[in-house]
DNA sequence: ATTACTATGTTGCGAGTAT
DNA sequence: TATACTCGCAACATAGTAA
């Protein structure tokens, strides 16, 4: 059942549930790096158990989703809300002292220039750390958009990629940065903002913040 | 990427994200219809590709998720939120003559012992015709529960089996209910419910009702 | 251009068994 | 009881081609 899990969301993307695509085997197997052998025979599979329609031609494909196919995503998809869908929908976190470090890394002109046009702003030379409960994060974010920001090099030195995810804190945005290689066990976040945090939400040291 | 992730729901529902499990490659094999060795070797391999944490020793497994399991299953379900996600809050409906063949069908008192269990209400004996939008039903119930109500024989005939959704009607707790073997393209729905739709909220045919 | 058959190489599965 | 190794067999993937 889970086999086929791989084409059936891509279908499913393209088709919207329920239109019909037309494509090739050789369109789908560049995607997807299989062979258009594979993509043709898996399809062909897909068919007979009715998680697909489809017509073949010598001049392309027209597929779309059977009601079979339709199910089995369904399905996966009520799995992974009931295990993700009780997330809150904002957690508390605790202002910490930073090491001052962050401002260097984000007032970087290339990172400023992919934080305005990927996130929507160019961020405040400085981040704010704040300590949460990484399960409680983990949730709460499970929803949100994963917005990557690519690494570059300057002539001193390279700058690694970052993980950045959009949220409010007390109702101004902001964002989450997680540079590349963090150590995955920690409970801090850094936080930027297109203002001073701080300053602007008048915070100090272990005040209280809401999330989201 | 995806041939693990009928193992990883599994942990994932067990662990809840972020437990561990106490349980053996034996006891996951039955539950899945895999071999007890095929599990051993899955698992080594998930441990390998970071997708959980594994701890073995001669009586027995500790297992969770670890991170990069984590964002597998999160991944999958943004994919699946953006197919899904965009469902209707509510959608119209039209009410149509019915054979009146439901009747028979609702009343007999195995179903109806189903039904007080499974979906909460004894149904009147009687089911309301309503002409719907097959898409915009499947999306409306793609985030509620199914339910089965089981087949059964009298002296007389078998009675098929029953998939039933909970939803309201202008309001009014009902169910859809779909026989086993329906025609899959028909855009009518039949809806039971604890009372007489049809006069509780003074409905003539070609009027129309706001279904969830 | 296509789809899809055939042949061949590769990976995966699980019964038996060791630890 | 456990986990996990070996190995024969089956299923899968793809290159080459036919249609």
């Amino acid at each position: 059942m889970y086999e086929h899990i791989e084409l059936l969301l891509q279908i499913a993307k393209k088709s919207k549930l329920f239109g019909t695509i037309k494509t090739s085997t050789l369109q789908i197997a560049k995607q997807t790096r299989m062979s258009q052998q594979t993509i043709s025979r898996k399809l062909r599979e897909m068919e007979k158990l009715c998680l697909i329609k489809r017509v073949a031609s010598p001049n392309g494909l027209t597929i779309s989703l059977d009601d079979e196919g339709r199910n089995i995503l369904q399905k996966n998809y009520q799995d992974l809300s009931k295990i993700f869908g009780s997330y809150k929908k904002e957690i508390e976190g605790t202002i910490k002292k930073g090491i001052g470090e962050g401002a260097y890394y984000v007032s970087q002109k290339n990172y400023q220039e992919q934080f305005k046009k990927f996130i929507g702003f160019k961020a405040y030379p400085g981040t704010l750390n704040i300590m949460i409960n990484k399960e409680e994060l983990m949730l709460l974010i499970s929803n949100s958009d994963k917005i990557i920001i690519k690494s570059f090099k300057t002539k001193e030195r390279s700058f690694g990629s970052l993980t950045c995810y959009k949220i409010k804190v007390n109702n101004v945005d902001s964002a989450i940065v997680i540079p590349e290689r963090t150590r995955h066990d920690e409970d801090m976040i850094e936080v930027i903002a297109e203002v001073n945090l701080r300053n602007k939400l008048s915070l100090k040291d272990e005040d209280k913040v809401i999330i989201r």
